[in-house]
RNA sequence: GGUGGUAUAGCCAAGUGGUAAGGCAGAGGUCUGCAAAACCUUCAUCACCGGUUCAAAUCCGGUUACCACCUCCA
């Protein structure tokens, strides 16, 4: 049984979905104005992680993630490059798929976009008008926050407490035109030369909140069972979603709420974000540092926990994914001298760290405990490796195994190339030097090689040779 | 000010009552012609103070520090 902490009752709970077998989830993605950064990527990656579990154990996932491709940030930004809203969006929706991929994130069953949605957003809203819940002022249309009963039951705080705390410094400057200062905006009326749909309030376009609701609802029915996001969704993103939704359908809206930790970056694990200027973007880290150990590094922290990101912790999850791939490549090497027939013994240990693997993932996705039962399986399999006589059927099995397990962490280990008539025929030429006790130039060859980024290894069955990894 | 989170070895980090998982780095060793890889061994009393208990990192009270949210933000 799977439990999530639910940020709705602040507690672990057990994930019984509405549809047996199925999960539907939203999860909450960028507004398309510039490059992901590092801290958007870690919320992607925690997801689909937490995705690929699911798949794992067998569910069948209907994943939506939206793209915020119309709001005030977008039309700044339009503007100061001359470009429409819709170019922009376009190369930045374009950019987030390239720099998602090396990080080998599945595909969303459905990406939808804000600017696609519009007639239902504004059938929604003019719904919500119609309930009372939401007033038009002045072209732009308003939720009355008040009205809905338990408005603040996500972030856990009363609402006067919100607004004491916010009273020094807010003002968007709509306050003016709302009934109270704690309403938000269902619709925003067009300023002059923006981009802007019909209403039955005049042109304008949605806020930012209502994408959400109308998205993941048109997609995944008016209840569905998991909504996650940055933790800085909860408030107001998130409230305002399920006062909109729920408002709207008179149902129950998510189920399960989960927010994901920040990426934190200096000496003052300051949160990395767009507007704090703090951030490296997706792009560039992908080309300084190999996308996998990028993945690999954020995968295998609890998706709750912060992502301190220094060069030292990323390097720790090199080393890590590096002797994972060394196992991977030693267990396909002896499968050349392998005999038949199966080892139980070993399997069932194996069996084992698998079942651990299992209970700590069900754990809320405790990727630390996850991950350290792939290294004892790990461990596991090079003992193995070690004895004199191995079994075929049992290397296959620790290797799909292993295999499986990390590609739930979105890890795919790769069969490394040894076909290579030249390193052979020098291994070969090594080989007999060394027959000859010539290991001067046995040596020479392993340097030469070593200065091609080639390393050889030589064990009890002959000469293995792998590529060394680039630090 | 309100709310939430965090504080465990050089670093990352698990662990909610019975004398501290795992990984990285370090040290020693086995194997090897030498290496490499692998394996073995080794490395902490858990921010601080007080309390409860036969027994606490784990419960209670208090203190300190850092982070986040309080209508831009994953």
């Amino acid at each position: 049984m799977i439990q999530i902490f639910n940020t709705l009752t602040r507690q672990k709970e057990d994930f019984i979905p509405l549809h047996k077998g199925q999960v539907n989830m939203y999860v909450c993605g960028p507004t398309v104005y510039n490059y992901i950064h590092i801290g958007n990527a870690r919320s992607v990656v925690a997801f689909d992680t937490i995705r690929r579990y699911f798949e794992y154990k067998g569910y069948q996932v209907k994943y939506v993630s939206n793209f915020t491709d119309v709001d005030d940030k977008m039309i700044n930004e339009a503007a100061k490059e001359g470009i429409t809203v819709p170019e922009l969006g376009n190369r930045f929706i374009n950019a987030y798929f390239e720099d998602t991929k090396p990080l080998n994130v599945e595909r969303a069953t459905v990406n939808p976009r804000a600017t696609e949605n519009i007639s239902d957003i504004v059938d929604f809203v003019a719904d919500l008008v119609d309930k009372g819940f939401a007033y038009e002022s002045a072209g732009d249309v308003y939720y009355r926050a008040r009205k809905f009963p338990d408005y603040t039951q996500l972030v856990h705080e009363s609402l006067d407490d919100l607004e004491n705390g916010a009273s020094d410094r807010v003002d968007d400057g709509d306050n003016a035109k709302k009934e109270d200062p704690i309403d938000f905006a269902l619709w925003k009326a067009a300023k002059p030369g923006e981009i802007s749909w019909q209403s039955p309030w005049g042109m304008g376009r949605p806020g930012w909140h209502i994408e959400c609701s109308v998205m993941s609802t048109k997609y995944l029915g008016d209840t569905f069972d998991i909504h996650g996001g940055g933790q800085d969704l909860i408030f107001p993103h998130h409230t305002n979603e399920i006062a909109q939704s729920e408002a709207h359908t008179g149902k129950k809206f998510a189920r399960y709420w989960m927010h994901n930790g920040f990426v934190t970056v200096g000496d003052e694990n300051e949160k990395m974000s767009k507007s704090l200027g703090n951030f490296v973007t997706l792009r560039e880290m992908n080309q300084r540092e190999d996308p996998q150990a990028v993945r690999f590094f954020m995968a295998t922290t609890q998706y709750r926990r912060p992502i301190q990101y220094t060069s030292g912790n990323l390097q720790d999850a090199k080393n890590n994914l590096a002797r994972l791939q060394t196992t991977f490549n030693n267990l396909n090497y002896r499968m050349s001298d392998a005999k038949d027939g199966q080892d139980e013994a070993i399997e069932a240990q194996a069996k084992q760290q698998q079942v651990a693997f299992e209970n700590a993932m069900d754990d809320d996705f405790n990727v630390q405990n996850g991950i350290a039962a792939v290294y004892e399986l790990a461990k596991l399999i090079n003992v193995y490796l070690n004895e004199s006589t191995v079994a075929k059927k049992t290397l296959v099995n620790l290797k799909t195994l292993l295999s499986t397990l990390l590609s739930v962490f979105g890890i795919e280990l790769t069969d490394a190339d040894t076909a290579d008539e030249e390193i052979q025929a020098l291994i070969d030429e090594r080989l007999a030097a060394r027959k000859n006790k010539d290991f001067q130039r046995s040596d020479d060859i392993r340097d030469e090689l070593k200065a091609r980024g080639i390393i050889l290894e030589d064990t009890p069955q002959g000469t293995r040779w792998r590529k060394e990894t680039n630090d």
